[in-house]
DNA sequence: AACAAATATATGTTCCAACATTATATGTAT
DNA sequence: ATACATATAATGTTGGAACATATATTTGTT
């Protein structure tokens, strides 16, 4: 289905417009779906996020603020999400020797293993994006980053 | 700046992944920039959806049921939005006459004064978009279309 | 006509997001 | 060396999101 279907809008003020609306669109039907993955662990979707930040840096740790610069959502509280992480078992968490006000983070087997068992599931659901192309796929991301290049850029 | 460097992140398991994460790291980039907008005139962009909504059936009234299905985050809970709206009296509310389990809804003259106020806003906004082409709008709303008639359509 | 199922909206509850503030440590300028 | 600014993380608070459930009305079935 298009976007006029979808939000049932027939008419829009600009190509930007029907853009802009599609591209929210679209990462919440793209965020819904994962998070039906994610809820059968007991993981949001920003949990993960985090997880496999610190997986990327494993087996060293990771501040919290360097985390937070590496983050889909630069507004998430990092600090309360590596609260439910630590909770679950999932991360540990130390102060950094170097400078005590940072905070070391880094991801425990367990947590390495709860992303062994979610990599698959999150594959099998990129594996059925037969509608576009790889090319097509990088050509969007090409255009993605020119559009956040606009001038309205801070 | 391209989404590596945006979320500091060289290598991507496919195409299809580092899309995803763009997808969803640009829409949250335009709502935040959106948000700083709406938050002057006191309303969050769910509500302005909604009021574009009715305005865009104005001078008609539509049900409750029908603005959800017009909305672009299709978990939102209508009710309660409209609640808001009324308390601000942005919008008037009263049973449906051909069916008295619903809801007609429709835009006050304030509604509309407010989405007058916000509409030169919105589109200055709009108008920073330099960085693709009118063209490449269409482009990539039409990509996105292709992207959500996927396989994994539900 | 009676009852079950479906539809439309509202509400209850729990947890998370957003925003501001605080606490502590580090950097810098005089 | 001290005062002040900045950086880093944690916390307090308020309102909204997510999910389940309730209530009222309509539709469909027998």
């Amino acid at each position: 289905m298009s976007i006029e279907t979808d939000i049932k809008q027939k008419k829009f003020r600009s190509p930007y417009q029907r853009m802009g609306l599609n591209l929210v669109y679209t990462s919440n039907w793209i965020q819904y779906q994962q998070m039906e993955i994610f809820r059968e662990f007991d993981i949001t979707s920003q949990q993960f996020n985090v997880l496999r930040i610190l997986r990327g840096q494993h087996p060293n740790p990771i501040k919290v603020s360097d985390i937070a610069d590496r983050m889909l959502d630069k507004n998430s509280n990092t600090s309360r999400l590596i609260d439910k992480l630590l909770v679950k078992k999932l991360v540990d968490r130390k102060s950094c020797p170097n400078d005590r006000r940072a905070v070391d983070v880094i991801i425990t087997e367990e947590g390495l293993e709860l992303l062994k068992k979610l990599d698959p599931e999150v594959e099998k659901w990129e594996a059925n994006m037969t509608g576009i192309t790889p090319d097509e796929a990088d050509l969007i991301s090409t255009l993605l980053d020119k559009l956040r290049n606009s001038k309205n850029n801070n």
